[in-house]
DNA sequence: AACAAATTGCACGATAATCGCTCATATGAT
DNA sequence: ATCATATGAGCGATTATCGTGCAATTTGTT
């Protein structure tokens, strides 16, 4: 019944943690039963891990609904204060969006995917896609998530390239390992990474890496939007300059 | 041993969170056992739920010591997305902000404190406090806090104003519940809560309610800054109209 | 370098908490 | 009104958790 070797892991734990991630998704106020469906556990053991996590104040219901309160927040909390992400990261990426007129996110590698860490909205009030803090990325097929891919430690990205099967989302999506690669490459190379119409078609993405002064992977900055907009080769520089700039703040806070 | 009439509480959950919880605070990274002391529980019990929490990639380890990943984010990106905070709530909050030139917060009633859910930096990079999503606020002694305890359904109000022993934090924070009181039926009658020099001296912080059209409370939006920049009667009214404008966007959405 | 103090990993048997079947009740749809 | 489904609760069997004890490792001090 144990699927881990390990001997050192708490199967009720693990299972109250599956309720509290269930919520990560769309759906909002689930039901004790809908919640059971999804997490695959029996249902009277959903109610209790349920019941838990109303009480720690995690979860609110209403008519039998249940809901996450901002209480998870707090320990978001925890880990942005610990990286000075309101303090610091937020207000240099604000800056830097305002200079350019472009909404600037930073994102983290979280597992196998690019995770939104903070994000500056442009001036604009257009569709950002929706992204916000905890919102992931595939890294294959996106600028942040390639200029995490092409500067993380060698182990890692052979693991990484390894797992992913390359899903792909639109036409011109980057399938091909070795064609990734070289890509990976060519990132490294100029020190920033550029794609185009592969996660949504019409949609550019530039990124650069934030990288600590040994050259650890800390991040990466960058811009998403319309395609127009990056094909200006001269603004497509200043744009890079300014991510560049960017990146080497935060750098310098971690 | 078990503290709680309720016998629907799983205790092992309940430790796991634990855990989980203690890294909410300034603590970075922790061992083991600092995390046991940190949460009274047992070593080796403690063990378990963090190698379990590890396991889960919520928690890394460098040198024995551990910290928190941005995977819990990804549960806080489930709170942010189901109340569409990334997509609309911080564009504007933005938009206001750029307009007057202040950083603007919105908060939710977490328990018994106000709790930041979105936050707008101001256009000067000075030090906000460092007040990121997720740090929490007292609810008697800030104008954010106020305008919550006003405008919350009344059984709950008088729960929280019963409960709370009001703490002080500067020679000016109200402690008496009278004087509490009749503050309240001030920020309710003019619709916002004005608090100078009660949570920290020097500073006042203006804030409205957001209300659902039914009168129902979601949270606040709120100003905080040194006190000479609210001391000029036309330009406070002005920040009050933009307030005012704020919330009642924000409540549009919810 | 050598020692002491503290931390950590691991095994194991006792215990108590979890599990999940069951049935009674509540809810909601047709 | 009737049926299908969801929920609450009781309860014994089981099994995962607990925490002591010891060995191994690390850390810091003399």
């Amino acid at each position: 019944m144990n699927d881990f070797n390990e001997k050192d892991i708490s199967m009720t734990f693990l299972k109250g943690m599956k309720v509290l991630e269930c919520f990560s998704g769309i759906d909002r106020a689930m039901s004790i039963s809908e919640i059971a469906k999804k997490t695959n556990l029996n249902r009277t053991v959903t109610r209790r891990l349920v019941l838990t996590l109303e009480h720690l104040k995690y979860l609110e219901s209403t008519d039998r609904r249940y809901s996450l309160t901002p209480r998870i927040l707090r320990v978001a909390g925890g880990f942005l204060q610990g990286h000075d992400i309101g303090k610091h990261v937020t207000p240099i990426l604000k800056s830097f969006s305002d200079k350019i007129k472009e909404s600037i996110s930073f994102v983290m590698l979280d597992e196998d995917r690019a995770i939104y860490v903070a994000h500056s909205p442009g001036d604009q009030r257009l569709i950002t896609q929706g992204f916000t803090i905890g919102s992931t990325l595939p890294l294959h097929a996106t600028g942040l998530g390639r200029a995490i891919l092409a500067f993380c430690p060698k182990d890692r990205q052979k693991t990484l390239l390894k797992k992913s099967p390359c899903a792909s989302y639109t036409n011109n999506t980057t399938v091909d390992p070795e064609k990734l690669k070289s890509d990976l490459a060519l990132t490294r190379e100029r020190s920033y990474a550029l794609v185009i119409n592969e996660f949504e078609e019409g949609v550019t993405s530039l990124a650069v890496p934030v990288l600590h002064q040994d050259g650890e992977l800390i991040g990466a900055v960058g811009i998403v939007g319309p395609n127009p907009r990056f094909q200006d080769e001269k603004k497509r520089q200043e744009r890079l300059n300014v991510l560049h700039e960017c990146a080497e703040e935060i750098a310098m806070l971690v």
